[in-house]
DNA sequence: ATGGTCGATATTCGA
């Protein structure tokens, strides 16, 4: 099985350019973030057409996530467990959908940005992140064999080599320790990063930012990863990033992440 | 072999 995450930055702007990367490798589960549109707006059928059920979450014109599947889609759960709210009274955005496919349990993430070091948007992110450790914690507690992906776009760098120059982030978030403890808490939980091992840096990144010529000059950031619990990372045989999609006009700022899972033995 | 931001209930704000 071959599973993949992706911030797509607007599905409705690039529904072609996600159905064709779904074909073009093979995806039977993808993770989309940032879809940027309420359900009913969610295109569905190109992906219909093309043999994909999808699951969506979409509350406004801001955040949104979807599973994308082909080996069928079950048990839709929209948050996690204890996932924090924003706002005054705090309410769930639509970061985080779950659902059982081909025999695993996924999870498309996308983690609060943070914004700035001291921005309330940032103890948001790193709540979020210390829930999601709980839930985590929950799911291998009822069952340590459970075949777990968490997914998506965590906004966090965790090692020094997953930034173009540290002296750059130096005192912006994505490399704080705070954030990298936070992500290093769900590690600790029992989920792995699987494309890590296939897909060695420095320089290997998954998001670039739209300005100053970053993709160009190669300036990006590892910050999408794929987690598995442990009974999926025995699965893992291969990962690669497909830096190819962050290519040309018409590009997310992100590149998808994919990751090839053994059949269940 | 890629290119001087982009996207959205837009005209500013979030990433």
């Amino acid at each position: 099985m071959r599973i993949a995450t992706f911030n797509c930055n607007s599905i409705r702007t690039r529904v072609d350019r996600v159905v064709a990367l779904l074909e073009r490798h093979e995806i039977d589960v993808l993770a989309l973030q940032e879809t940027k549109c309420k359900d009913d707006q969610f295109p569905l059928l190109p992906f219909e057409a093309a043999g994909y059920e999808v699951a969506h979450v979409g509350h406004s014109q801001w955040n949104g996530v979807a599973l994308v599947s082909r080996v069928g889609i079950e048990d839709v759960e929209v948050g996690f467990p204890g996932q924090p709210g924003w706002g005054d009274p705090a309410q769930a955005e639509a970061r985080a959908i779950g659902a059982s496919c081909g025999g695993v349990r996924l999870w498309s993430l996308y983690v609060p940005n943070g914004r700035s070091l001291g921005d309330p948007h940032l103890a948001y992110k790193l709540d979020w992140l210390a829930a999601l450790r709980e839930a985590g914690t929950a799911w291998l507690t009822e069952d340590p064999q459970a075949q777990i992906a968490l997914m998506g776009d965590w906004n966090i760098a965790p090692r020094d080599e997953d930034v173009w120059s540290v002296a750059f982030y130096e005192g912006r978030t994505h490399t704080s320790p705070g954030e990298r403890a936070a992500f290093q808490g769900v590690v600790d939980a029992g989920y792995a990063d699987l494309a890590r091992p296939y897909t060695e840096g420095p320089g290997v990144y998954t998001y670039w930012d739209y300005t100053q010529l970053a993709f160009p000059k190669r300036r990006g950031m590892r910050i999408d990863f794929v987690l598995g619990s442990p009974t999926l990372r025995t699965r893992a045989e291969g990962a690669f990033v497909d830096r190819d999609e962050r290519k040309g006009k018409g590009a997310s700022d992100h590149a998808p992440v994919v990751v090839e899972v053994a059949d269940a033995g």
